[in-house]
DNA sequence: CGACACATGTAACACGTTACATGATTTG
DNA sequence: CAAATCATGTAACGTGTTACATGTGTCG
């Protein structure tokens, strides 16, 4: 739901049109999300559908400018009003992997893990290079560099995971567990009941 | 993709049938995100529909076994072969949430960045307690375990971008921005052409 | 028997994403 | 004029999610 709340809160500041909306939520975030322009008009027309917004008239360039309603400014304020929950976000899919990967037979985790950190690493790098770069464009500056500062910090979270489960594989390799005896991959355990 | 993967991880092991796909991958991931039986269905007849699975036999208790083929192998390997992208990645709520924050007009930017702080501190103080637990079932404690601390690695990540939300803010705070003048939130800038 | 867990499946919906169609306007 | 950009919209599809329907087996 962060595109539908993205676009109320920036037409909490007044009527916008879909174009228009693009432009500002991709400067507001510093484009890391680039964002479809056809998605816009779905995620407005999905919003006016269940009553957080309106259209307010048309433009003296023929343009169609929403308006946000007073339900939508409710659905706002609980936005900015509440956490983001756990529930809230996504899998992890590199959580999901890393786990799977220890159960599924024949899968070499360590390459898995240093992989992940070249991929990581060359991301991280990136995001400190640009953090240097001369900005061009003034205006809404900050936001692209809070954002990239929170890629930064968990990109460099995921650095010190890996090295975390690295070292817990190299721990696990000096204590192998028993394995499974003989080259049958077929049936491990049905589920207990 | 995380869960369709999954499946597939799980059934490189052997044959599978719904219900015990939804227990081992729980198991492997600890429970961090619950797995609704029916999107395993749903799940494994696009997988089949694709040509990942096919229904392999019947069990002697009539359980419908699912068999990873050929190209689903490919598939799978494809995943632990290479890293999880950037572009993979679903949107960070929390830095679009903040970046917005931003440039609504009426927000108390430090009050969200200071809610968050305490859902996640309790978030981070429940993962911790966690770790301590006496864990009873024996079996995949691994997976859950690295699930767990990358949860937590990401939560500290968390709490430290929201110090530097802080700090970032306070020092906004000194140096202020002109801010509009006139209570005038209506136009702000039309898009640049 | 009745309640409960197991087991499979379908239907409907949400959001996000892409591709496409259609004009108007600008610009080289 | 031709190409590119602006601007709006639609159609189709993907995954994920929930709710529901259905039947079997087990256990108190």
């Amino acid at each position: 739901m962060s595109i539908r709340h993205g676009l109320l809160a920036l037409l909490s500041a007044g009527p916008r049109y879909g174009y228009q909306l693009r432009a500002e939520f991709e400067a507001a975030t510093g484009a890391s999300w680039p964002l479809n322009i056809g998605q816009v008009y779905t995620t407005l027309n999905r919003a006016e559908r269940d009553g957080l917004v309106e259209i307010a008239e048309t433009d003296p360039q023929n343009r169609v400018l929403y308006r946000i309603t007073a339900a939508g400014r409710d659905a706002l304020a609980a936005w900015f009003g509440g956490p983001v929950a756990l529930t809230d976000r996504p899998r992890d899919e590199l959580a999901i992997k890393l786990a799977l990967a220890l159960v599924a037979p024949g899968v070499d985790v360590a390459r898995v893990v240093q992989v992940q950190r070249t991929a990581t690493m060359r991301h991280l790098q990136e995001l400190t290079r640009l953090k240097t770069a001369p900005e061009a464009s003034g205006g809404a500056e900050l936001g692209w560099a809070l954002v990239r500062e929170s890629m930064i910090f968990h990109a460099e979270a995921e650095m010190r995971w890996l090295d975390h489960c690295e070292a817990y594989l190299a721990r696990a390799a000096r204590h192998p567990r028993p394995a499974v005896p003989a080259g049958n991959d077929q049936d491990t355990e049905a589920v207990r009941r």
